[in-house]
RNA sequence: GGCCCCGUUGUGUAGCGGCCUAGCACGCGGCCCUCUCAAGGCUGAAACGGCGGUUCGAAUCCGCUCGGGGCUACCA
């Protein structure tokens, strides 16, 4: 890395429901860069649209991105020299910045209601007037001069006054030089007395030390807004870093309604480990590297660099992290993967699994599965006694005529058998069916497998006799038919 | 509508004037392995949006065009 200085980072959500999967990707990126320079990486909870707020939205940021190992070293809960986080505990702060905007002739105060505002847009759109935008009624007026004019509300806002020379370019360290649309004359305080985000993240991103700016692409044709507000304020100017939008299939910026993955805690419900959605997350808009695209978080921010970052928005196509997720499961223990999948399962409240066959079973089942979820689906029949043992009627139906007779032989096979191992009911099996009977291995096996399982795919048959026990797996063959 | 951003196989990406008859990964097809399904191995199909320039030479530079996206709120 060729910065030495340590970066001050943050991701900054607003809490208005559950959390949004560009939440983590921006906190990825955030913090690879934090840990590169050696800095801090922030989360700040901009909880300035009491309209929107919804309550229990804070925890659930904290908690997935904890759960993704993507936990800030400063922020709400964990503390910092920069506090408080939360936007809705600093309306204090922001006042002294509004006034002294005030004083200086930067902003001024607006007493427009949202119906003539809501008017004045319709007409400029209707008249197909070229730049849209505030018309600037109540600059310059006092109060009770604007009262005297229709439209008036009693709640002022205070709106920047921005110049018509207002510097339309800026630097980004993703895109280089980029030009935007020109500003409109923004709200900056609110009639409740809130800050807007404009306000807020550069008074926030100043006081709290920020060095880098990372957000989505979304938020480029603000950022002159910003700029202005730096310089009015005397502030120096962070770096900008526009990461590319996430998108849905139909290339849109990616949604909940639209997409199910746009939901942060839908990966977690569905049973994906967070090493492999991290990894997947690195994989969007940023070059893999060797070794297919998988590496660690380590690997990963080590030789990070902004200028890697595509400006192309990535379709968010879960079908590699499907991939990724597989690798990441049989990457792990026996231990850790049962331990993982009894965790998922108290997690989204599905019923516990005996531990001992679900250790046991994890063996067979690692690399057939693509997220934990599929777990308890794989191994149900290991936990129900033989007579509560569903039959697929496909299944059933897909028995050979001769199915009885090979049923009757394979039990006779085994119940003599003196070890009972996987390898051993193998052979004795194969002696029995393939070489006693003549049938080849696939048709021998497959009515075992309906008896044992009561599907026609399962897990590896032998190894799961051996799981169910002799007599078990004895009553099975005998009630199939 | 206006302003801005972007355009390599289905998806994610490599490529930064010749090494490109465009590489890799996932996905998809086939084969092998095999008690089913997986996993693994081998293998195949699949892209530079279009048109004009510049140049000995363009996926790479320029222009236009088409296409996609974002913003245009007292939401972030």
């Amino acid at each position: 890395m060729d910065n030495p200085v340590p970066a001050r980072l943050r991701v900054a959500p607003s809490p208005t429901g559950d959390p949004h999967v560009g939440t983590a990707y921006m906190a990825l990126f955030n913090k690879a860069y934090a840990r590169a320079t050696g800095g801090q990486f922030i989360l700040r909870i901009e909880d300035t649209d009491r309209a929107r707020y919804v309550a229990d939205s804070e925890r659930q940021i904290t908690e997935s991105l904890s759960w993704l190992g993507l936990g800030p070293d400063e922020g709400p809960g964990v503390g910092g020299d920069f506090g408080p986080y939360r936007q809705s505990e600093r309306l204090d702060t922001y006042r002294p910045f509004v006034d002294q905007l005030l004083a200086a002739g930067h902003a001024y105060w607006c007493w427009c209601s949202p119906e003539r505002l809501r008017e004045m847009r319709a007409a400029q759109e209707a008249a197909k007037v070229p730049t849209t935008g505030y018309d600037r009624l109540c600059l310059g007026k006092t109060r009770e001069e604007r009262a005297a004019l229709p439209g008036f509300s009693e709640t002022p806002v205070v709106r920047m006054l921005v110049p018509d020379d207002v510097e339309l370019e800026f630097d980004d360290v993703i895109r280089g030089r980029i030009a935007t649309p020109r500003p409109d004359d923004q709200v900056i305080l609110k009639a409740d007395g809130f800050p807007t985000y404009h306000l807020a993240v550069v008074v926030d991103d100043h006081l709290m030390g920020i060095t880098h700016v990372v957000r989505g692409e979304e938020w480029i044709s603000s950022t002159p807004k910003h700029i202005l507000l730096y310089k009015w304020l005397g502030l120096p100017i962070p770096a900008f870093a526009h990461m590319p939008l996430l998108r849905n299939p139909d290339k849109s910026k990616i949604s909940k309604r639209k997409n199910p993955a746009a939901r942060l805690l839908w990966f977690r419900e569905q049973g994906y480990l967070p090493e492999a959605l991290r990894n997947f997350l690195q994989l969007m808009g940023y070059p893999a590297g060797d070794n297919e695209g998988i590496c660690t978080f380590e690997e990963f921010w080590a030789d990070f660099d902004w200028a890697k970052i595509a400006t192309v928005g990535p379709v968010f196509d879960v079908k590699k992290l499907d991939w990724l997720n597989g690798h990441y499961i049989r990457g792990l223990s026996d231990d850790e993967l049962a331990a993982r999948i009894a965790e998922h399962l108290e997690y989204t409240g599905q019923p516990e699994v005996d531990a001992a066959i679900l250790r046991r079973a994890v063996p067979i089942i690692k690399e057939r599965l693509v997220t934990l979820d599929e777990a308890a689906g794989k191994i149900g029949f290991l936990l129900l006694p033989a007579a509560e043992l569903p039959i697929d009627p496909e299944a059933r139906a897909a028995l050979s005529p001769d199915a009885p007779q090979v049923l009757r032989a394979a039990g006779d096979a085994l119940e003599a058998l003196p070890e009972w191992t996987s390898q051993g009911i193998h052979e004795a099996l194969q002696a029995a069916l393939v070489a006693g009977m003549g049938l080849k291995p696939k048709f021998a096996f497959a009515p075992v497998r309906v008896a044992i399982t009561g599907q026609r795919v399962s897990p590896p048959l032998f190894e799961s006799m051996e799981i169910l026990g002799r007599a078990e797996s004895l009553l099975r063959l005998r009630n199939l038919v």
